[in-house]
Order: structure tokens, then sequence, then C-alpha cells
DNA sequence: CTTGTGTTTAACAAAATAGTTAAACAATAT
DNA sequence: ATATTGTTTAACTATTTTGTTAAACACAAG
């Protein structure tokens, strides 16, 4: 019955291997990462890692699939609520802005290893089970409502996903060219978008005017 | 005087090269191309690679600079001219959908270097020499003069950059996800946001009335 | 106590890649 | 004709990384 011995540590070392695994991938990508890496942030011996997962590819796999089965449905569950429109583009990103500030090397790790190897989208997008056209009709009404008739809800899709996660694909960038690298000054500004883009939106559905008053 | 011996194929050489390197480190990322990839691109051996270039650093430190060079200039050079706002921005989605049309891998190529090693931008930005704060200041004075005052420039900036770019980085998912993986259907769509997305940011300056009518 | 599972250590094989070197060859220029 | 430069071929070294194997060890459960 000692505390740290080996108790929960079987069932844990799986879990620890993810852990390790998902941080070092993320950071690193796919390429940049040695199962060394993963094993020396999980603190257990290289061997046990083949022992727990047979290679590489197996092991990025699981990571692959959880990484994306995790952003997935933040990416339209905000859309399928039932709240007013300007509502749901809040808490789409607010939702975005958590997701990405527990995870800021997602959208890199993703795009990077979608873009290098996209047959991998094939078989995790069905598994996954989203029907983009729901949010799409859905988006295509609340326009209309607002007078918008001749644009197509993806164009506003890609609007909004877009100024969402530019400032977190971009940061080194960004936070280095238009904030001089400071730190704490980008993390706000990255805080401020999740009122400055609702209102950006606010603005082209209802003007200035009422936007502002 | 054969034609295809070796009249100027002694300067054309490192032309190839650096051509051939350009897009197999664009498309295959700093990791995944091998110096054998870019001999074979150039059509030349790997030897002569290393006779040229003595070593892979140095052969991708070229190339990853003359890429920022040629991307850098174009983020600002639309907000350095003198014409109306909504017109600035116009050019800005065309200039960038030009160079994004010929160069579809280079965000990702760019963003997933400096975010694997945020330090290579250190010398490179300095070397390009762009001050963001005049473009920066100007569009402050723009959106005051729509009515806008409390707005930090740099969320239009986040903003119009975010939708601008955001369709390439994620192509190969919005692609399958959005458009059932048609090609030419997101080629189109590529194209309308060059006019939607200043038509979006119009409608957020001005409002949809007179937007529309 | 013995058995089985998880874990470590150590050593090894196999493959890919980077980088080097020497020799031969081709074309050009002096 | 000879010296020079660009280019190829071939062979080689060194390094990194993956993946495997065997032996020993720890602990928990039967």
């Amino acid at each position: 019955m000692e505390p740290d011995k080996k108790e929960d540590l079987e069932p844990g070392t799986e879990r620890k291997i993810l852990e390790a695994a998902g941080k070092v991938f993320m950071m690193k990508g796919r390429l940049g990462a040695s199962m060394q890496d993963i094993a020396d942030e999980a603190g257990i011996n290289r061997t046990l890692l083949h022992y727990y997962f047979r290679n590489k590819e197996k092991l990025f796999d699981t990571i692959f699939a959880k990484v994306l089965a995790t952003a997935f449905p933040t990416i339209v569950k905000a859309f399928m609520s039932d709240q007013p429109f300007l509502e749901k583009i809040k808490m789409f990103v607010d939702t975005w802005t958590d997701l990405l500030k527990e995870n800021p090397y997602l959208p890199v790790f993703v795009i990077q290893e979608i873009s290098l190897n996209p047959d991998r989208l094939a078989g995790i997008i069905q598994h996954v089970g989203l029907d983009p056209d729901v949010a799409m009709k859905g988006i295509t009404k609340e326009l209309e409502s607002y007078g918008i008739v001749d644009m197509d809800p993806r164009h506003m899709f890609a609007n909004i996903l877009g100024m969402v996660i530019f400032p977190y694909i971009g940061r080194p960038l960004f936070q280095k060219v238009a904030f001089r690298d400071d730190k704490e000054a980008y993390e706000q500004f990255l805080e401020d978008r999740r009122e400055q883009i609702p209102r950006f939106i606010k603005l082209a559905l209802q003007g200035p005017d009422q936007g502002e008053k």
C-alpha cells in the first residue's frame, strides 16, 4: 500500500504515454518528434513505448485521431444550438479560444499534417460523423434575416474561422511584428478577440449605427 | 553550338537548384524533404547539390529567407498606397490571392517553420525592414473616418489576413468537409473571395443598407 | 512460492540520410 | 594543348532513428 509504487501505474502508463505523445507530437510535428522524445516526456523507457504501441505510426495515428475528434465537434457545436445568431458566434469564438488556450499548437499541428498527408483525413472525417450542411443551412437563414441574401454561408464560415484561428497559427510572426514580441500584450490581444470578433460580425450584419449605440 | 549541351547550363544550375529546393521544401517541409528529393527535382546529382550549397541547412536558410522576402512586402504593400480604404483592402486581397494561387503551399510552409523554430524570424524580419506602425496608424484613421473609434487596428488586420489565408492553410480540410472534395468548386470559391472579403468588410464599415444598394 | 505482467537495461540490426572524398569526364577559355 | 570549372559516378563514413530481442527485475495475484 505504499503511496507511489505500482498500484495504478499499470493502467496509468498508457495514459501517460498518450499525454506525452500528444504534447511532443503537437510541439515538434510528426517528423520532428522521436520516440525517444516521447519516452522522455512520459518518463518511461523507449522499449516500453514499443511495448504499448508497436511503432511510431500507430502511436501517431492514435494521437492524431484523438486530436481531430476533440477539435471537430468544437468547430460546429456552437452552430447547432438554437440561440440567436450573434450569440452562436460569440459561443463559437469562446469555445475556440478556450480550446486554443489549452492547445495553442493544435492548429499548426493539424494543418501541417493534413497538408502533408491529406489522405489521412478521409478515414477520420467519417468516423467523427459531422454534417456541415445543417450548420450551413442555418447560417444561410440567419444571413437572410439580416437582409444578406447573396452570400454563400461557407464564405461566412471561412471568415469567422479564419479570424479566430489566424492569431494562433500566425502567432510567432504576428506577435513579433505587430507586438514587438510582447508576450503578455499578445495574450491580452487573444483574449480581446473574444469580444472583437463578434463585434466585427455584428457590425457587418447590423451596420455601424445600430452596432455602436 | 549544339542546342542542349552546356552553353548556359553553368549559370542556370544554381537557379534550377533554388527553384527545385523551393518547390520541394514548400511541399514536403524542411524535415520531410531530402537532399536527394531536391536533386531529383532539379535534375542533377546529389553531389552537385553539396557542391553549390555545402549542406541542407544553408540551402534551406536561403530558400526560407527568399520566401519570406517575397511574402512580407505583399502583406503590407497594399496598405502603403494612398487609395481609399476599401480599395486598399481589395488590392490587398487580390495581391494575396495572386500570390497564393502561384504558391499555395506558402502559408503552411512558413507557419510550420516559424512555429517549430521561431528564432529564425529574428534575423530575417530586420533584413526585410518593414514598419507595421505606419500601416497600423493608417488603418486607425480609416476606421475613425467610418465612425469606428475603439478598435485596435491590429484586430482589423488580423481579421482581414485571417479571412484571406485561412482557405489556403485549411484547404484540405475545408475542401473535403464543405465542398465534398470538389476541387474545381473550391478553386471557384477561392476566386469568389476576391469579391466576398471586401464586401464583408464594406458591410462592417457601412452597414447592410448602404452596402447593398 | 510461483506465475504473469509491466518495466528496465543492454545490445543489436536495419534503414535512411547527410556529408565527404577521389576519380573520371565534358566543355570552355586561355 | 592545357588548365579550369562544372558535373557525374562511385564509394565511403558518420549519424540518427526505428524497431527487435533477450535477459533481468519488481510486484501483485493466484
